[in-house]
DNA sequence: GGCCCAGTAGTTTTT
DNA sequence: CTACTGGGCC
């Protein structure tokens, strides 16, 4: 044991002092909970009468409503105009969202575009989508029109500010483009070069702002004297209404402003899904689209509350209960997990209040295994997904959670030696794929040769692009005069550069005959586009990638084309920019609902992507103090909250087995040597101890360092070439001739270093 | 441009 | 606790 290890180790065993601490929070946390219990509405029917007479209209229609229970039927079937629906974990809510919509609209004959529905996730606005198209059979292309409310809050606000009758008031017009997170940092650097301003703390831009707009505090970090921050934010608004171009959160906020000015539609039903996850811009949407004559159906679980740190309030369910007068029903059945499991589970809940019904039998205890180290569990891991994989039994049904990424690596690495499938669950970015990144600038200038960003994008990018980023190029395009576009102050600038890179140029003026020429008057043939732009050429034809490039780009197309096809209402160029919005609000190309493309192996993911997700067997790994909750959230009560049903959303995924595992001797600084105290709230019947073979470590540890040894000669990829000077039996430091000494972990040692024969 | 001190954030991620 | 960075100083 290293002496820093032995050091923490005893800090950490004041045991005393860390049990008051953490006493002292939940003292804090359980002073700070008002009791909110509001007066459920029970059912007080089975509704089947109700069925009887749907099913005598339409068997089909009939079947969906038969599948639900009393609780469930009840939501459905409530007159109520105003409904808070609180759904336990795992109680079928997204079953009851659908068949609500179903019975707004075949049985009370609400037409689809007089309902708002609104989700958090693209996933979960298809999944409605899709139910109501299958329902139908041969979705027809009206049905698309009519589902133009269905979507993610932002999605469904962009909707609302592209149909809204005058956007002028807020300052934009009614084709506005969409800016993603990257787009956005790049379009406030460029502000910042082109205006040559005085920005610190250049790349936590993003926290600065949201600081500022929260607390109204320009300083950050251990600035003393103000910097020209404010001066940015205040033209970052005038320089969006020019270019016009929205953010995400923009989408949201301007979508406020704009219903101030004149509310475009009047929903009949607002219906909301996860309503937990509501920021206060989110809220005050729902609130500015409801009239006089709309209905609310919000359905979400508070338990399930674990965005807090994105914005979402606290207190909403208590608060619009009031506020909308609303009717509050519960689903309390759990349908995924054993009952043990959920007896589990339900004892990290703050009120015992809480009514969760299992309907599956007891099933086996929650197994909490004690570990040496991380190293230690991810051998354990591995041994026993050998085992399970040699019974040839499904990897897929199996989650392996983690709090943090950084705790992944390892036990992926180890999987990866063992060559057990696995898969991470992680959102695609488009930043991946280069040629559609490069792609979709491409577009976005094709719609508007204004859009200085996407322009710059073009010839600064770093695979296709031809100029390094700098401020000459910015300013020319800033000082070109009134009626020039930013797209042929560009050409302008590249024509008497001195390099003329003639690529780019023929791209650039392609481009700005692109409407006219090719979007309106060819067919949307996708050889034709490629060669109009003359992409074959910038896709660097000698690179070994250039065919991936031109598959990517012809895929891109394709789905866009597809979109407008589908789509069928409206202007060409109106439906190419709703397909282009749509690509940055979902982050990829395929905007026309999800390829499943179902992945081998055990699933690797952090307990926030695990939401909604539910499986077999789940593993929830290095769950220690310190860990779960992170060790930084013992400042405040709230945070703690929040990391309380972070495990409650982990255990809960589990349908027949969870294991917890926690390190005894953890490598993670600030980390306690035992489990996360959250545990000591399971009662001890539920809560299986065990200890895991310490032998198997050895065993391995032997197996593993054997092949490693003091003053052998290695080689890494980036280090280059050094020498083992040191080892212990977790970690070996090698000495590089570039940079140094330089730590490895055993387990990694083998994926990183290659031995050097003398 | 380098050095030292002081203050603070780090974690989770969708659109 | 560490990595980062602004601010002050030489």
């Amino acid at each position: 044991m290293s002496y820093k290890r032995l050091h923490s180790r005893l800090k950490s065993s004041n045991e005393n002092k860390l049990d008051q601490i953490v006493n002292a929070f939940e003292a804090e946390g359980r002073a700070l909970q008002h009791h909110f219990t509001p007066e459920i509405d029970y059912p007080k029917s089975d509704y089947n009468n109700e069925i009887q007479y749907i099913s005598s209209l339409d068997e089909k229609l009939g079947r969906t409503f038969q599948r639900l229970n009393q609780h469930q039927r009840h939501a459905v079937f409530h007159p109520s105009c105003n409904t808070i629906l609180s759904a336990m974990v795992g109680s079928g809510k997204t079953t009851v969202l659908i068949a609500k919509i179903f019975y707004l609209h075949f049985i009370k004959h609400i037409p689809f575009d007089k309902m708002i529905v609104l989700t958090f996730t693209n996933k979960a606005a298809r999944e409605i989508k899709e139910r109501i198209a299958t329902f139908l059979g041969d979705a027809h292309v009206e049905l698309k029109e009519q589902l133009r409310y269905f979507g993610t809050f932002h999605a469904v606000a962009r909707q609302l500010l592209n149909e809204h009758p005058d956007l002028n008031k807020i300052g934009f017009k009614a084709d506005f483009m969409i800016m993603d997170e990257q787009e956005k940092q790049d379009f406030l650097e460029r502000l910042i070069a082109q205006e040559n301003l005085s920005i610190k703390y250049h790349n936590q831009l993003t926290k600065r702002w949201r600081k500022y707009i929260e607390t109204g505090d320009a300083l950050m970090g251990n600035m003393k004297n103000e910097d020209d921050f404010i001066q940015l934010v205040q033209l970052a608004q005038t320089e969006k209404r020019k270019i016009n171009a929205m953010d995400f959160d923009d989408l949201i906020s301007l979508c406020n402003e704009a219903l101030n000015h004149q509310v475009a539609i009047s929903p009949e039903w607002i219906i909301v899904d996860e309503f937990q996850d509501c920021n206060e811009d989110q809220l005050q949407l729902i609130e500015k689209l409801r009239n006089h004559q709309s209905n609310i159906f919000v359905v979400g679980d508070q338990n399930q509350s674990i965005y807090g740190w994105r914005g979402s309030k606290d207190h909403l369910f208590e608060e619009v209960h009031s506020r909308w007068n609303t009717t509050w029903m519960e689903l309390p059945q759990n349908y995924r997990s054993t009952a043990n499991i959920l007896s589990a589970a339900e004892s990290l809940l703050q009120q015992n209040e809480n009514v969760l019904i299992a309907t599956r039998k007891s099933g086996t205890p929650i197994d909490l295994i004690r570990h040496y180290d991380d190293q230690q569990e991810a051998f354990y891991l591995k041994e026993q997904l050998t085992t399970i994989q040699k019974e040839n039994l499904p990897l897929d049904n199996i989650a392996i959670l983690f709090r943090t990424h950084q705790q992944i690596k390892i036990v992926e690495t180890v999987l990866a030696q063992a060559n057990i499938p696995h898969q991470l669950v992680k959102k695609a970015e488009l930043h991946d794929n280069p040629a559609q990144n490069f792609l979709l600038r491409v577009l976005k200038v094709c719609m508007n040769h204004n859009d200085s960003d996407a322009c710059l994008a073009l010839i600064f990018d770093t695979n296709f692009g031809v100029l390094k980023r700098s401020k000459r190029v910015i300013q020319s395009l800033n000082t070109r005069e009134g009626n020039t576009t930013a797209l042929s102050a560009l050409c302008e600038y590249l024509e008497k550069h001195k390099s003329k890179p003639l690529l780019h140029i023929k791209l650039l003026r392609q481009i700005e005959k692109f409407t006219n020429e090719f979007l309106h008057n060819e067919t949307l043939e996708t050889i034709a586009f490629i060669d109009f732009l003359a992409l074959r050429d910038i896709l660097k034809p000698t690179s070994i990638h250039h065919k991936e490039y031109i598959d990517a780009v012809t895929e891109a197309w394709e789905q866009i084309v597809f979109f407008i096809k589908a789509q069928g209402w409206g202007e060409k160029s109106t439906m190419f920019q709703l397909a282009i919005g749509q690509v940055v609000l979902e982050g990829t190309f395929h905007i026309n609902g999800r390829i499943k493309q179902k992945g081998q192996g055990v699933h690797l993911l952090t307990i926030h992507a695990s939401k909604g997700l539910e499986f077999d067997k789940v593993y929830i790994a290095g769950a220690n103090t310190g860990i779960i909750p992170l060790s930084q959230h013992q400042k405040g009560s709230q945070n703690l909250k929040e990391e309380k049903r972070l495990l409650f959303v982990a255990i809960t995924r589990g349908k027949n087995n969870v294991e917890i595992g926690w390190h005894s001797q953890p490598s993670t600084r600030n980390t306690e040597a035992e489990p996360s105290y959250f545990l000591n709230a399971i009662p001890a019947h539920l809560l299986n101890r065990k200890t895991s073979a310490a032998q198997n470590k050895t065993e391995e540890q032997t197996e593993e360092s054997a092949e490693w040894q003091i003053d052998m000669l290695v080689k890494h990829k980036k280090y280059g070439s050094g020498v083992i000077i040191s080892m212990s039996e977790t970690e070996l430091i090698c000495n590089f001739d570039s940079v140094g000494e330089k730590p490895f972990s055993i387990a990694f040692a083998k994926a990183l270093l290659v031995k050097i024969e003398s």
